[in-house]
DNA sequence: GTGAGTGCAAATGCTTTGCAGACGT
DNA sequence: ACGTCTGCAAAGCATTTGCACTCAC
């Protein structure tokens, strides 16, 4: 299959990255890729599905399950379970950045790792465990749903 | 049935918050509890179910899972999933405390809130969230396991 | 006595797996 | 051509739900 028809928004890093792996550059896994690339947040499994089938309609959960597998064993991908039992995955970037999963309205915002690098040293010298620096998770309450708790006490 | 030979080790506030609550005090609510209480730390849905069926073989994971959303949503449980894809229970506790998961073991650590009040004030005043001081989970490697991965490489 | 709570069994939703066939190398 | 990868379908697993019965109040 022709890769410029399939990948022509793909980042050439990642089929050289694939290669270098010794795994086969399939149009699934670029399809993959892609998917993540265009949600540059975190994306589900199923949201990956739909977005893929688009252009491949033939592909299948299992083959992007099998996908995610094999990018986050290469250290391509990062998952993260915001508490709701789905996962969600995302392509590892240049800047490690954690979540902050708002408990009442889902939202998630991304915190730049810069903002914790308090905590993980104080946790480093306090408990001698190295806090992963790619994707933390910390559950709370966002400014709007704050508000809105606010406004309803009253 | 007789509230005092089901739950001698249950402390007794336990009865009359549920009381407060105005839900029923029944002997497989206090099972779960006493479970709960039994394991100090994180215990998951299957875990107290194995626990209570010693004592009350009749005892229903369903039952279980009603339960704990119900002493969830009065506040006396909280929730933690730690990326698993299984929930972990625990009392919630006078003194809050949060979860180291080491990603090579898979050991819990627990961390005293106390610790992460620079990191709770840095959020709040740069992303405008509250952060839950009940039940984060940070993901990292543990002592033993650094120690065993540097170990390896020499 | 009444309705909240329970046990049972079946269903749900996400994820994984076995296997035969397809395709990247 | 070889062996990896894929699609399909079925299984797994934690959790949820519907319903008739039971028991705490």
């Amino acid at each position: 299959m022709d890769d410029n028809m399939l990948q022509p928004h793909t980042e050439p890093s990642y089929v050289e990255r694939l290669r270098r792996q010794g795994v086969r550059v399939t149009p699934q896994r670029l399809i993959v890729l892609e998917a993540l690339a265009a949600h540059s947040g975190h994306i589900t499994a199923d949201e990956i599905l739909r977005w893929a089938a688009l252009r491949y309609p033939a592909i299948n959960l299992a083959t992007i399950y099998r996908t995610l597998e094999m990018l986050i064993s290469i250290g391509l991908v990062a998952q993260s379970d915001f508490g709701s039992g789905i996962s969600y995955f995302e392509l590892v970037g240049e800047a490690p950045h954690h979540h902050l999963v708002c408990e009442h309205c889902h939202a998630v915002l991304e915190v730049d790792d810069k903002a914790l690098q308090p905590l993980h040293e104080s946790i480093l010298h306090g408990y001698g465990f190295a806090t992963n620096s790619r994707h933390l998770a910390l559950f709370g309450c966002c400014q709007a749903c704050l508000a809105a708790l606010e406004q309803s006490v009253r």
